[in-house]
DNA sequence: CATGAATGAGTTTTCATTCAT
DNA sequence: AATGAATGAAAACTCATTCAT
């Protein structure tokens, strides 16, 4: 499933940035307004005109799986870092853990518009995959290393998974600084793995 | 904050009966689709006419309120039940978190609504207050029986709250029998708070 | 089928006045702009909202079709009674194709939407099937009576049904009274068919 | 009026290839779908970009008017070698639709867009000529010949003008062999005229 | 009061035409 | 000159809200 399949490709490089400006304007419009925001607000924060949007973008719909499929891409880049390093498992949790919260502070209401991706699309399969990809290889990892407990690792990366949602960032967010979040939820989040 | 703020008083018995059965068709129209529902779907789910909404729910909003605000006091009548049991403060977490779980398996959709309304409208202090006000308690009881962490009871409470989301029960219900979900969430929990 | 699949049904009285005023006006706005007519423009000309056309009518398409297929039955009316006088056969034809040339004077560009309809939409079966019954009646009868000739009767009406059209009548209406046009393409027709 | 006035002229021998490619692709493609049909389609038929389709026609319209009249000279010239030789004038006319029924076959749609066109243009007046000349020569030679009645020329000339139109050609299509076709039209134009 | 038809402002979507590459 | 991406005015369509019956 490539974006091929959400915006309608183009060789020319002019019609790619625009693509590519489109998409930008899109995540921050969304991230402020979710998906009800309006083509003509988007076409103008990108600085294009609206059939330009249209001219890339079936329609409406497809804009907004290609956004999605976007941050679930650079969600799943981030994490693949994180694995690939030679620290315990309980320490890739915690870097995979801060990369989610980033991520949170980057799209904000685009969280509820994932998870609605991740039900009701032809790509809702495949997001749910990258999303559980990585967090499932390090909780087997840390359960090798007797460090998590030995609960089956889809389950407890469900946890992981859901346990940073929008709401949760709120709430905490006005109790304490921003920067003590992170070490608030792993500590939390590796207690129930533990 | 009455219901009485929310939709039209009228002294008349079928009056009442059709803002029951308006609130129950919301509920069961909000739980599918979310706010985006149409008042149309929702008139006729009840049986009734749009204008009947109108007549007894000043906008779209305030019945949206009406329904958030119904469901927030039939969480804390449970929630008081079980924070009055004699039983250790764990099981009344689980006792609580079970509540949380048939609301949700009820009312789907309507966790994000709630959230939202929590932050959006001016009923959100209040909402944030009783949903808040039972968890805290009973964490503050586990703290002084030495079975929780000294963390404070405020951000515990968070976790608890909002680890019940949506998104986690979802997934959960496709990798594990429904009976087994509520006593994976407990595990997990009581595990973040000890 | 029935109108009840080209507008949405409704049993009030009110909502029934519309579907004829949009009706109505269509006709007018169709026969003077074709179908690319907008669908503002007859809203104005039926005194209602647009909003009002499309609670009654899905979509522009189905207008369309609408408007065509109430035509095609007025068109089927007037036939009938032609055809069940006792008059001969070529005095019925001659009768049959003025309906027809007030139908094409009251409707003008409307023909080429039944020519369009009759083969591109469901209801294209069914239209063909009016417009060629009564003739093909008609002509039968003149068989036997002699004074026609004995070639297949479908293929005569055809011939009947397709002279009548917007351009022919066009151009007559350039070089002659509009009073002697029936009678000019009834005497050709006739001659066409003995 | 010549093709010049239609199309902007250029001396280099790969734009004029382009005018050309760019008039059998509209033909095509308005033969589908009539004059609705978008420029972006012609374009991809043609093998052109659509600047170049507005480079060398200054506007949708006009590519419409040069379509119209490269067919209308396509008739005229075809009609022309019918009405010099020397048979009979119902021969003639056989012959002249059997040259209309060809164009039908190939142009489809067309016909209705040169009737728009030989009305609503300024090209109009130059059209009705084209598509007269030859056939009210044939009649008022028929008539000398005391093969047709004595009826006004140009009125016997518009009916069979007019009798070849697509929609009576399509429905014969359905009822008897295409080759068939030419005659059957023929005997039935020639009793009209005689 | 109840009803659901009507409304029209607000959005989405289309496509002839322009213009940077 | 050719291209096809961009444009935006114009058309289609939606739906919360009003109001005649």
């Amino acid at each position: 499933m490539e974006k091929e399949n959400l915006s309608v490709p183009s060789s020319r490089k002019d019609a790619n940035r625009n693509v590519h400006k489109i998409m930008e304007a899109a995540k921050v419009v969304f991230k402020e307004k979710g998906t009800e925001a309006k083509i003509e607000e988007i076409a103008e924060k990108a600085g294009v005109g609206v059939g330009t949007i249209y001219r890339r973008f079936v329609n409406k719909e497809r804009l907004v799986w290609a956004v999605g499929m976007e941050i679930i891409e650079e969600i799943r880049d981030k994490q693949r870092i994180d694995v690939d390093l030679s620290v315990p498992a309980d320490q890739k949790i915690r870097l995979i853990l801060d990369e989610f919260l980033l991520l949170h502070h980057k799209y904000g209401q685009l969280h509820e518009m994932l998870i609605t991706l991740s039900q009701d699309t032809p790509f809702g399969e495949e997001i749910r995959h990258i999303l559980s990809d990585v967090l499932q290889v390090t909780i087997r990892e840390g359960q090798e290393q007797g460090i998590f407990r030995n609960e089956d690792p889809e389950i407890l990366e469900a946890f992981v998974l859901h346990i940073v949602n929008a709401s949760l960032i709120k709430r905490l967010r006005s109790q304490m600084d921003v920067e003590d979040i992170p070490k608030t939820i792993a500590d939390f989040v590796l207690k129930g793995l533990s």
